[in-house]
DNA sequence: CGCGCTAGACTGAGCGCTCAGTCAAGCAAT
DNA sequence: ATTGCTTGACTGAGCGCTCAGTCTAGCGCG
């Protein structure tokens, strides 16, 4: 990882993240990160090139703050908690890239291919699902929903978290009673 | 409402939810519309006034569907599960508004303007925040976070029967359920 | 009824400009 | 001398938007 590629990503995400994706032209990139327009084509064969390196990377950050001190052997609510957790603490911390990373997710900017890679991250996870199910502690809903309303209702806890800088006490009192929340909601 | 403006705005709705907004240049939106380029400008100031203008046709459809049949006298609860309904029920039958719609929510193409204006569509619910927060149902949790909770579990409920294009009697049990979930989380 | 006229909706070539991406020249390090 | 990174003026495609001009529906008048 040389400095220059570090120093364009950095740029770019403070960039996309002001302005979005379309309003921020590479000339506006290369003067923030103070290297030239060629250089900027070195590092990343296209724009869209640029686009999909600053989504991996911060899915990266982001998977790397969950996978520590994941609970591999602990219950199923226990794991889903510590990603709970984990996901909102980054969220409160990094709100810029937190607040962009939300953006790429949902816009067809990133590469399918982008998106495929980015899946591997969560290995350490993938056990989890399967044996959500077999639990059967939910309620009689689909899986798929189970999910789908956990990632919503972790995302609001995480906004409403930013958006009333919450921190210390306040923050993990808010994220345990997010998660009580959810957990009622879909356990019978 | 002339014939002509309303073909842009169809055009419009569909080919920015095919491909967004910045990937859709005027010249592929007049036509669709089956008119010239000048014409486009006769009737929208702007290709941002052209987005205003789709915003707030959206919105007004939506908040028609929603405000049909509101159960002005009803609790605190039915009115919040008339929305529910509504919305959701909206969403399905208009799939690709919906998913415009949500963009355009999130996206900052909207002007301010256009964004205030919307909001005096809502007045028919105006009394709903005030009143839940004296009744009192609800658990320790600010009054902001319990709204946000609920836009976020209604939209992934919607994504969620739009995905599985749910119908019928399915569709029915699933919102009911889906508002069960939700009741169930943030009442004590 | 028919003619002349007008209002204004519509047209589309083209303007000015911005953009992503190129490439020949320069430079520093070996 | 060679290699490989950096530079920034340059390119041409594509954009939003303009405006001088066309066309037609419909009105007033003899």
């Amino acid at each position: 990882m040389s400095d220059t590629r570090t120093q364009i990503i950095e740029a770019s995400i403070e960039l996309f993240a002001e302005s979005g994706f379309w309003n921020t032209p590479t000339s506006k990139i290369v003067q923030n990160a103070e290297i030239s327009t060629g250089t900027l084509f070195n590092y990343f064969k296209s724009k869209n090139g640029l686009i999909d390196e600053v989504f991996l990377q911060l899915q990266q950050e982001l998977t790397a703050a969950i996978a520590e001190g994941y609970p591999e052997t602990g219950t199923v609510k226990e794991r889903v908690e510590h990603i709970w957790f984990r996901y909102i603490t980054w969220g409160v911390r990094f709100p810029v890239r937190y607040r962009l990373l939300q953006q790429l997710k949902m816009s067809d900017f990133v590469s399918s291919d982008a998106r495929e890679r980015s899946w591997y991250e969560w290995s350490f996870a993938s056990t989890l699902i399967p044996e959500a199910i077999e639990t059967g502690l939910y309620r009689d809903v689909s899986v798929k929903f189970v999910v789908q309303l956990a990632f919503a209702q972790r995302d609001a806890a995480t906004d409403y978290a930013i958006a009333s800088q919450l921190a210390d006490t306040a923050l993990t009192k808010h994220i345990t009673r997010s998660f009580e929340i959810y957990w009622a909601g879909i356990t019978s």
